[in-house]
RNA sequence: CCGGAGGUGGCAGAGUAGUCAAUUGCACCAGACUGUAAAUCUGGCGGGUUUUCCCUACGAAGGUGCGAAUCCUUCCCUCCGGA
């Protein structure tokens, strides 16, 4: 890949630098979601503040609202939500599973307890009722129900490609299948077919539409888009779709995690050992702490996931080991516990955030209690800022050959 | 002082003889959260070491019922009119 040069490598993990229109990523790196062109609660000056290197927005929300047409006539989003480091869009295949088999069974992707791999998972509804899923999935794409006004739309790869480039984007990802998360064996490899023949026509459209980036004005780099590897926990499938997607695709994507940890390494080792070493890796919607580790240990580049920001916004605030963090707390602490009512240490005394080094437990807690908007900035600032911390931390050890000794001494004692 | 209304769990506010330890909301306590339908969701919330079990509870004290937060009597208190 002549965008992604790996400079580093300690094991399997590695620091690369990924050349893209609006400047050069060094991984592993970790992109805070900013779904609706916004990472909740921060600003792009927050963002540039923390080091934020890149964002991902996702291109089924944008096109409900406000619509592609709009951005495109801002000049992509890049200008449009005034930020001019790289962005990356999700293609909307994963509102495939989020506002289909999700909401009729319910459930969460990554699960805490072990389950047997290859076993068909049982998902923990989220609400008392489940809901009729909003999508109905056919060869030619995905037809939704807006959530938000229920009207009807239709997303097929073509127009998940015609939507990204619209937006402009520096990564793409071609559009995927999900749907056979709950699913035994031959559905899975239906839907894993699904994803390939979405994949080529994916690849097909961007392709032929050629690639203009909007921003800035007459930039010379293509879109990099990623191909999607799916197989569920069934490593024949997944090694088979590795293999598929590193043939076709210049980067590669893994996507539809489901299960437990264990799972969730077997499945990274599985794909980064079967795809080409010189393509960048991104684990799709998954990044917290344990994840990073693990994730970068079997060789992963880029991550991204919704858990920093809301994990802020629910009072759920990340913590290093040596404040008290651990596996079983997710290095976390919850704001929201009577106990920091009058705690005057910083949400993690080791953290140099703007937020640790201003303010206390205490405050933050009764921010939270009291429904204040600061709040939503402080926690989130604070939770981003931990994460890219984190990841800039890791990206210095596997220079210096400690990465598995910093690990060790982060999550394995 | 007279007339009227009313006193229910931290607060607001249902219930008006048995299925009421008491609907609901708020507050509080705790848990969850992984390509964001999430500032969301779940559970707890009188006491007793689990319980289809016991105790204490619907202003106070008596009373009528097999049975009372619910009916009666007296008392205390609050609010609204009128002197």
């Amino acid at each position: 890949m002549k965008n992604f040069r790996i400079v580093a490598k300690d094991g399997k993990a590695r620091v690369g630098l990924l050349t893209t229109s609006h400047g050069v990523i060094e991984t592993p790196n970790f992109n805070p979601v900013g779904t609706q062109a916004t990472v909740k609660a921060l600003s792009p000056k927050d963002l540039n503040e923390i080091g934020v290197q890149m964002v991902l927005a996702n291109t089924y929300h944008l096109m409900l609202r406000p619509g592609a047409d709009l951005i495109e006539k801002f000049g992509g989003l890049h200008k449009f939500m005034n930020w001019d480091k790289p962005i990356m869009t999700d293609s909307g295949g994963f509102q495939v599973f989020s506002l289909g088999a999700a909401l009729e069974h319910g459930g969460s992707k990554v699960l805490r307890k072990n389950t047997t791999p290859g076993v068909e998972l049982k998902l923990h509804p989220r609400g008392v009722n489940s809901k009729p899923r909003l999508n109905k999935i056919i060869e030619e794409g995905v037809t939704f129900q807006s959530h938000i006004d229920g009207s009807k739309h239709i997303l097929t790869p073509e127009k998940s490609i015609k939507i990204q480039q619209q937006l402009g984007a520096d990564l793409i990802v071609a559009f995927d299948d999900h749907e056979s998360a709950k699913h035994n064996y031959g559905e899975m490899q239906k839907s894993l077919e699904l994803t390939e023949r979405w994949g080529l026509r994916s690849l097909k459209e961007h392709k032929r539409t050629g690639v203009k980036l909007i921003h800035p004005p007459g930039g010379k780099l293509e879109q990099l888009m990623y191909g999607v590897v799916h197989g569920g926990t069934h490593k024949d499938l997944r090694v088979r779709s590795a293999k598929f997607t590193d043939e076709h695709f210049d980067a590669v994507a893994i996507g539809g995690i489901y299960g437990d940890k264990q799972t969730l390494c077997s499945i990274v080792e599985w794909v980064t050992s079967a795809v080409s070493e010189e393509k960048p890796r991104h684990l799709l919607g998954i990044g917290e702490v344990e994840d990073l580790f693990n994730g970068i240990e079997r060789g992963v580049d880029f991550f991204d996931c919704v858990a920093p920001t809301r994990r802020a916004r629910n009072g759920s605030l990340y913590i290093c080991p040596k404040s008290g963090g651990k596996k079983s707390n997710s290095y976390t602490l919850n704001i929201r516990q009577s106990k920091f009512f009058s705690d005057k240490k910083p949400i993690d005394p080791r953290c140099n955030c703007y937020t640790c080094t201003n303010f206390s437990r205490s405050y933050l807690r009764h921010l939270y209690m009291a429904d204040e908007i600061l709040y939503h900035e402080l926690s989130t600032y604070h939770n981003i800022f931990f994460i890219i911390d984190l990841v800039k931390r890791i990206r210095e050890t596997i220079k210096d050959g400690e990465f598995k000794k910093f690990k060790r001494g982060y999550i394995d004692r």
